[in-house]
RNA sequence: GCGGUCAUCGUAUAGUCUGGUCUAAUACGUUAGCUUGCCAAGUUGAUAACUCGGGUUCAAAUCCCGGUGACCGCACCA
């Protein structure tokens, strides 16, 4: 009897494939003033993305009829006036005038004097409780800096004058900036879901782990947009009812339920918010992450972020312990009515004859953690070959062609084949080295088919398709190639 | 940002303590042949590194100082 040992591979082992392999690597790598937190996307990793994304496109976005946007990086001071980033976004910290430690200075007052400090006081208060406790650094008892702000935007100078402008943190503000442009011209009817990804930016004071704490990172965010007097009257809920989730909730208990039955039992607050984590489970389910190794987390109210009044974050277990993937928020009206009050424009729309300013359920994606979560899933040891399964339709490439020898015809005969099929999928050509090793190459990477060009193959016009994950290979004619691939595709 | 540990070909290691045959080695990888012809075989070549800057010294991968980065802990994580 054969055992197969199938290992488990850990943060390490996803870290040298990255680098080796090409998927991701470190940005300004070959100078020594390179700063930590820039990560640069290599050719298997955008392909990876790009996948990625587009299945998030196919299952969520045009599945429910949502609208994209692809907004600017920069926006004005105001819009940020307007969320709150200025205010909530920036920490108050003092310095040892000494040995240049640095602490939040209402958790170090909180800490020293027992009472409860809000992180909300001006820099002069914080300054007249540290010197009314006569505060020293807690590490080398020497006095204090003055109370400073560290923001974690990134500021950026406009035009010759420099004018004050940011770097956005998060993608959604830019939704919520054009909401009155897409409420007008798109003729939306609520509930609506706008969807955005790109690049957000955090001055992160100490990012590790290469992808999964970035300074400048990806963002698949979705905003929808409601009617909150009209929550429960959601038609496409029937689609997720049966749909089970993993609840953390704030007593530590995990409930495992349907859809249906966390509505029924009031885990979730309603069928609205019920369908989009039900949404979200079956697509990471979908693209890799089992059930069993994700939940979604209750957030207690003193762990919300400022603009939420729900809040649950999917997360997903890996090597490096649990790991937020996405957090779903209800902001409820906070953005429009902070956006429209700085800026003096009516947002309101009409909904069934009703001026209402719409509700916010957020469901903002980490997509750089997403993908090293699915490798990490997906990559393991079969024996002494190295198998990144991913799902169909997520591998950088999608069929790798090669010649089984540099001999006769094969060359030319395959280049035909690779030609003909490189413009519909993504496709990988490799003449060098035994077949056995070409194949490996691809199983690491991915790759879910190989198609192999022999000495038959000009004679009978047909080739080897050689599946990843079972090892198994048919035979097929030439012209029967491209429904082979969309067979699997389309599973 | 702080403290500790660390930094050598694409990767993993040797060499550093005790400065000098280090003209930096080995394996895997990559690559060009030969061979083979459906699962990392064999064989002959090739490829490629001392993190950056400064100092000590006749001589620095090796010792000293500083920068940067990585890992662990603290803090931070909207």
């Amino acid at each position: 009897m054969l055992i197969i040992i199938i290992l488990i591979m850990n943060y390490d082992d996803i870290q040298k494939l990255f680098l080796e392999k090409g998927f991701f690597f470190p940005s300004s790598e070959i100078y020594s003033d390179a700063p930590a937190g820039f990560w640069d996307y290599g050719p298997l990793g955008v392909n990876f993305k790009n996948k990625f994304i587009e299945s998030w496109r196919k299952n969520i976005v045009r599945r429910d009829s949502m609208i994209e946007i692809d907004g600017s990086q920069i926006l004005s001071k105001n819009v940020f006036v307007a969320s709150g980033h200025l205010d909530n976004f920036s920490d108050p910290i003092v310095r040892c005038n000494e040995c240049n430690s640095v602490y939040r200075a209402d958790r170090m007052i909180t800490d020293i004097s027992g009472d409860m400090i809000s992180e909300k006081l001006s820099d002069a208060e914080y300054d007249e409780k540290i010197k009314s406790l006569d505060i020293k650094c807690l590490k080398c008892k020497n006095s204090l800096s003055s109370v400073s702000r560290f923001n974690m935007m990134y500021d950026v100078g406009i035009g010759p004058k420099g004018d004050a402008s940011y770097l956005r943190p998060e993608t959604c503000q830019n939704i919520f900036v054009d909401f009155l442009r897409l409420s007008k011209t798109m003729r939306i009817k609520l509930p609506i879901g706008i969807a955005q990804f790109g690049k957000s930016f955090r001055n992160e004071i100490s990012p590790r782990q290469s992808l999964l704490r970035l300074r400048e990172f990806y963002q698949a965010e979705i905003e929808v947009f409601y009617n909150p007097n009209n929550v429960d009257v959601l038609d496409e809920f029937s689609t997720v009812s049966d749909c089970i989730l993993n609840i953390h909730n704030s007593d530590d208990e995990i409930i495992t339920a349907t859809c249906n039955e966390l509505v029924n039992r009031g885990v979730l607050p309603n069928k609205f918010i019920a369908y989009y984590l039900g949404l979200v489970q079956q697509f990471y389910t979908r693209n890799g992450l089992s059930l069993e190794k994700t939940r979604f987390r209750i957030l207690p109210d003193d762990d919300r972020a400022f603009y939420a009044t729900h809040s649950f974050d999917f997360e997903v277990l890996t090597s490096v312990g649990w790991l937020e993937l996405v957090a779903c928020n209800n902001r409820t009206d906070y953005d429009l009515s902070r956006h429209q009050k700085i800026s003096g424009k009516d947002l309101q729309i009409l909904d069934n004859e009703e001026k209402v300013l719409p509700h916010v359920f957020e469901i903002s994606m980490g997509v750089d953690r997403s993908l090293y979560s699915i490798v990490e899933e997906s990559y393991h040891k079969d024996g002494d070959r190295l198998l990144l399964s991913l799902k169909p339709g997520l591998s950088p490439f999608d069929v790798a062609i090669f010649p089984l020898s540099n001999k006769n015809d094969l060359p030319s005969f395959s280049k035909q084949i690779f030609n003909d099929l490189k413009l519909d999928f993504q496709s990988f050509y490799d003449s060098s080295g035994s077949i056995g090793r070409r194949y490996r190459r691809q199983d690491e990477i991915g790759t879910p088919m190989c198609i192999t060009i022999d000495f038959d193959s000009i004679e009978n016009n047909d080739v080897t398709i050689r599946y990843r994950d079972s090892m198994d290979q048919i035979r097929v004619p030439v012209s029967e190639i491209k429904n082979k691939l969309l067979e699997y595709y389309n599973n």
